[in-house]
DNA sequence: AATAACTTGGAAGCTATCTATCAATAGTTT
DNA sequence: AAACTATTGATAGATAGCTTCCAAGTTATT
């Protein structure tokens, strides 16, 4: 077997597997662990592994939405605490939208195996939900912003035209008095179709979004039925958020009793 | 601190980072290494966790389509010499339909990174695809098959009456002298949509799938333009395929003489 | 308040893996 | 064919992580 080959099928191996230990890999290929060694050191040189004492994780291909992978541990608890109070709303059966965003991404793993539909733009969350038995699940099509992993433009909103859901969970990037932002022109064209096509539209945001415009403005306040947000807020925030005429729901240890 | 909460953090870090060093872990919440050992061992037992020496990988949710796992390894060696042949005919700046299935995932994998444009069904493929920033992605919603991790249905159907691409690569799952077929009546609608939007319709099938029937009726063999086939095919079977009238290409080693 | 049960962090000794090095082999060039 | 280079497999010492055990601290129970 020629070196070239033999290093594709290391790669080969880690990454369908996951995870490989040097015996196994050494067993599976029949060379000596050394050059097993040898191996993952280049493929980690490259990038695409990474080593662990007695083996090597696949990385992935240096896709897999980095956008994501960045912000998903700043306001992390925040953002679960937001999901959890949000997802609390929805009853067993109903059939939920979920915008892109690692708010929503959370939101997602928290319905993971109840008996809801969810139709979604976003490919993380899709993947996370498709093989799932007890979730049915819709996915919106339409191009991928590469950066995000989500589905935006003209097919994902004629897309949604004959929808209809219970609920809409909306992730924005900005809230002022004026009403409420995202980052991307096309995205907000998306969001639009999302509330118009549900029942309700819940807004999911941690208390740093507030009182920063985006680029996009998305709609006013009235078109909202609830904006769901972590206990971190100011009073000064709260009060200028109370002022909009939103519904507002503070996710927080006693977020029961902001029902 | 309270324990259970500990412990959560710990499954909730491995399982966002997809890996994660004991001293990592330790470090992050602020314990000692031996707690999260234990930790991880508990994780290890329940298995949401595979520990490794000096960490823990996460391994899943048991969702991520276990139909394409299992399927995974059986003729792999076959499957990605029929990816390289069929991903030789395409050119850059081409717009390619890719179906779902094992093959088109081999020639996804040899795409990433060309810039073309690409239009799917398939969620493993666009997870695979999304963040590529020279490749195009459009995605084609619908409801999807948890199985597989494909989309299916009058959604997928109805956002392809717009599109029109140069190629389609098509997976199917049996051959025989009548035709073409494939394992699901609600995918061989999606798919005979896909045949229409294309210039051009390849068909990709490993020489297992000759002589077997499936049953969903596809297509007869007039309506299809190429067949990417692997080498291990019969004679007998060669010469059956033959007498249908559909252009061949055998991959292999020499597949560049079959052009 | 006192006891029991459990949890935590650290240390000792052990094991597994790593790195560095070297001889043998395979492949390439002159 | 001979000399040279690159690759491979094996070895030895160094290192890092593992398991086990124990004492101190914490929580629950009586």
């Amino acid at each position: 077997m020629i070196a070239e080959e033999r290093r594709q099928r290391v790669l080969d191996l880690v990454s369908t597997k996951g995870f490989a230990t040097l015996a196994d890999l050494a067993m599976e290929i029949q060379v000596s662990e050394s050059t097993v060694r040898r191996d993952l050191e280049f493929w980690h040189q490259q990038g695409n592994l990474r080593r662990t004492h007695g083996g090597a994780i696949f990385v992935g291909d240096g896709s897999n939405f980095p956008a994501l992978e960045e912000r998903i541990d700043t306001q992390l608890e925040e953002k679960k605490a937001i999901a959890r109070a949000a997802v609390a709303r929805i009853c067993d059966g109903d059939t939920v939208l979920l915008d892109g965003g690692t708010t929503t991404l959370e939101a997602a793993r928290l319905l993971l195996g109840r008996s809801i539909q969810v139709v979604t733009n976003s490919l993380p969350i899709a993947a996370l939900l498709a093989g799932s038995r007890e979730t049915d699940l819709v996915l919106l099509g339409g191009y991928i912003y590469p950066k995000t992993g989500v589905a935006l433009g003209p097919f994902t909103v004629r897309m949604m035209q004959d929808l209809h859901v219970h609920q809409t969970l909306l992730s924005v990037s900005g809230l002022t008095e004026r009403g409420l932002f995202n980052s991307n022109l096309l995205l907000v064209e998306t969001e639009r179709e999302m509330m118009r096509c549900a029942d309700e539209v819940v807004v999911l945001a941690d208390h740093t979004k507030v009182g920063r415009p985006a680029l996009a403005f998305l709609c006013e306040w009235s078109e909202i039925d609830l904006l769901v947000i972590d206990r971190k807020l100011e009073d000064r925030k709260k009060s200028m958020l109370a002022q909009t005429g939103a519904r507002l729901l503070i996710a927080g240890d006693l977020e029961e009793f902001g029902r």
